[in-house]
DNA sequence: GACTAATAAGTCGTAACTAT
DNA sequence: ATAGTTACGACTTATTAGTC
């Protein structure tokens, strides 16, 4: 009441009266912009601010002073509180993943527990014997639905439907039932800097491997993510969308065509002719779900493509979940059928691991999603390692190459020039345009790179220690930089 | 410097300059309290409250209400930080015990599975075969530990001391590794609001359960409340220390004896004679194992007592670990063999059901630590309701009084007047002085209780719908309105 | 000197109540 | 109904005490 009897008169220049002028929201503006900058300016440099901003210039330096400690002050709460919060959010979900993990592990603990019973007392009464009712149906069930056959359907949008609600069922109990007896794959533990909780299949046809994770992007997001396969996929040369049938329940059934490199270059690549089926649950979760179509359907069909061997995808997909706090719960399957008979058999059990799948498939959509998550919650920060998705893209093209020269599909350019009839020492050329692009370095003697073809020489060996298959490519024009980064390259 | 220039001068009586004058710590002490009783006093009783308290007479009526203003407003801002750090350690603490037992499930689904295959594979082959070296210990590991003999060893510290430190590692194998076939409870949801993690053994010798938890505790406190099992188990009459040997490395070895309740008039009481080993983990973990002792240990003894059947205890106890922020994760096992032999057939079944050790026993030890926790961090407010201490004595109380009439030992006072000759209905009086205490009541009718002896009917009936034994206990004396409660009562 | 932590007191928007 | 009063919460500015 007696407080403003003096206030509101005198307002000449500055401050007049010493007390309690609220800065206008220009000024306001002003300092935020420069704690930004800078959030402790020292005495002079705050004195330089008075004279440079005009804003500020009929602000007091000690007020100044006061302004930037109580701006201090306000981040350190706002941001105690808020990293609280988050940390509390992430653990929750954490919370949340672990106990349904833990109920999936439990249930898995009971039937297992239950079918060795069933074989104890069976082994022990010699050779056959009166079934156990009530736990005959366990003991199967772990090849239940890996060896379900669906009756032939059409092609029309009803039998592919079909198809692909079946499909949702069986990658649902995959992801979330005893469907398939996930062991922990060996080395990983789960643990709060891991990639996530990573199994693999046991005694399944095919090979599986799951994981699951949090990430902190929408679901949406996710989806968008990992449906981009080549983006993350090393192995991936090309995903074709062929057909799009959206659903009555928002979902969307796509055909696809789908061709991975081979890791080696005794084998051949591999293709797929696939249904996939996205939609969303009654609980708001995200789904899409992956797998093969027969080679012949009627009206729908994909000859078998020349350098490639068809293999099959089991149902197999990705369950995304929003947690409160704008993460995801993320569980993802691989399951497939790799046709390891087409390989030599030494090179077998690289087609029939599944820890090689989870390695390169399941964990590797993980990662990628991590990685995505963090560069979006990081502030912009210049230099190459601050520029985690410049990496990326440079990390994806060496692949991309390093694959492209290991496979040597002619549709991209690639001729045979040579080899010594073993398959051990190949050479390659390529003179197509696209693979000068950005090639244009001159290298420390001074000469500009003038060449526009690129040559390659490449020889695969198998080392029997630990099942490595290690390729040497070797860029023979010194142009080709990009490719010479992989000598020597190892794979597996 | 120039903000006194107009505010000084009017300030007559108290506030001179009227601008910041921090309270002294006698008026802040004096603030403080009133806020502790009212924090929003209204105009009029801020008024009344300058003129009540003397050393509040010189602030003004406006200071005074800018400073309960202030002082709710911190409140609010502490509170809510408060509250996050606190809901963040539990959830923390939470994701901890997840993740562990994630580890342990994943590992125990990993030897099932192994043993499964090894099973499959020799089922398949006929009838015996060539042994897989690498899964065979894996497949009787469920048998290893419970069925394990100890040397017979000497009464002397060194013996005992050995004892011990193996009932130790057995005890930590059971809680934290897969030394049992742990499954999950039958109708146990792991979650935020259920009591713990609750699991039973299945196929191993006894019957055992385990439980993992939280609880808002010191570790120390935890082991003091579990080591008193007579007050939060129903069905333990005494436990009597009879000796007590510190340990080199701080712990220490007790000799016990315990008797446990019968919870049915048709089956004898047992009772143990036990080793307990309290000591400190490297990691700062608390532990108390236990487990039985031979009847006859060279020079230490426990001859068998009239009335009640030996019964054993296998490697037991509590694994107690701190986390930061106060709280404890408590990992229990149970495990007993109970002589179900000795009980008529039809009442086998409640000795040879983990179920119901785990309900009686190892939750009910959880639950007793989760009420004394919240009674803690609840403020002491009246009302029976909100007197949890006071109802848990009451139940005790209730609890053993109508386990004491149920079993009728006569060194607590009761002698048998007469029964049907069937053991179907018994009449017992007790006229011991303790049996009176706090039962001078007075009923409606006026008449104070003058009686001093005490009359009881019992009769047991088995109901063979759902194993329930019930139990009627009739006091004839009106005066008795303790056990009156129990009529009629359902045990099991 | 400047820094941090705590705190007194100011502004602003809003809601409930009051007086005419 | 509508302007005026009052109190409050949220936020902001300024002051003090104590540390380095």
């Amino acid at each position: 009441m007696m407080a403003m009897s003096c206030k509101d008169g005198g307002k000449l220049g500055n401050m007049d009266n010493g007390k309690y002028v609220r800065y206008t929201p220009e000024q306001v503006e002003a300092l935020e912009r420069l704690y930004h900058e800078c959030p402790k300016p020292s005495s002079i440099r705050r004195k330089q601010l008075i004279r440079e901003t005009l804003i500020l210039s009929n602000i007091e330096p000690k007020q100044i002073k006061v302004w930037f400690q109580n701006r201090r002050c306000r981040e350190k709460q706002r941001k105690e509180s808020s990293r609280l919060q988050a940390v509390n959010r992430k653990v929750t979900a954490m919370n949340k993943l672990l106990m349904e993990e833990n109920d999936r592990l439990q249930k898995q603990v009971s039937q297992l527990v239950c079918e060795n019973g069933y074989f104890r007392q069976h082994t022990q009464s010699a050779t056959l014997a009166t079934k156990d009712a009530s736990c005959e149906s366990m003991v199967t069930s772990g090849q239940h639905h890996a060896t379900h056959q669906h009756p032939p359907r059409d092609a029309s949008p009803a039998g592919l439907l079909s198809i692909a609600e079946e499909t949702l069922t069986e990658f649902l109990s995959k992801a979330t039932g005893t469907a398939v007896e996930w062991v922990q794959m060996p080395g990983m533990k789960p643990g709060p800097d891991s990639i996530g909780i990573v199994a693999i299949s046991h005694g399944c046809t095919g090979v599986a491997a799951r994981a699951c994770g949090l990430v902190g992007l929408d679901p949406t997001r996710v989806v968008e993510i990992l449906k981009d396969r080549p983006s993350w996929l090393r192995d991936c040369r090309a995903v074709d969308v062929l057909n799009v049938l959206p659903t009555a329940n928002g979902g969307t059934v796509e055909l696809l065509y789908m061709q991975l490199y081979a890791p080696t270059t005794l084998a051949p690549a591999r293709d797929f002719w696939l249904l996939r089926y996205t939609s969303v649950l009654e609980d708001g979760s995200l789904v899409v779900c992956e797998r093969s179509l027969k080679n012949t359907q009627n009206g729908l069909s994909m000859p078998p493509v020349q350098h490639f061997v068809r293999a099959e995808m089991l149902p197999s997909g990705y369950l995304i979940r929003p947690c409160e706090g704008g993460g995801s719960i993320i569980r993802i399957v691989d399951h497939m059928d790799l046709e390891p008979w087409s390989v030599p058999e030494v090179l077998r059990p690289l087609y029939e691991s599944s820890t090689v799948l989870a390695q390169k498939t399941t964990m590797a959509a993980l990662r990628q999603l991590r990685q995505i998550s963090q560069e979006v919650s990081q502030t912009n920060i210049t230099g190459w390692s601050r520029r985690p998705a410049a990496l990326r893209a440079l990390s994806q093209r060496l692949s991309r190459g390093f694959n492209e020269a290991l496979n040597g599909f002619t549709d991209e350019g690639w001729s045979t020039i040579g080899n010594d009839g073993m398959d051990d020492v190949t050479i390659l050329v390529n003179s197509s345009p696209d693979k000068l692009i950005g090639l244009n370095l001159s290298f420390g003697n001074g000469f500009p790179a003038i060449s526009n073809t690129v040559l390659c020489a490449k020889a695969s060996m198998l080392l029997q220690v630990r099942i490595s298959n290690i390729f040497f490519d070797t860029a023979t024009d010194e142009t080709l930089s990009l490719n010479c980064y992989y000598i020597p390259s190892v794979r597996w």
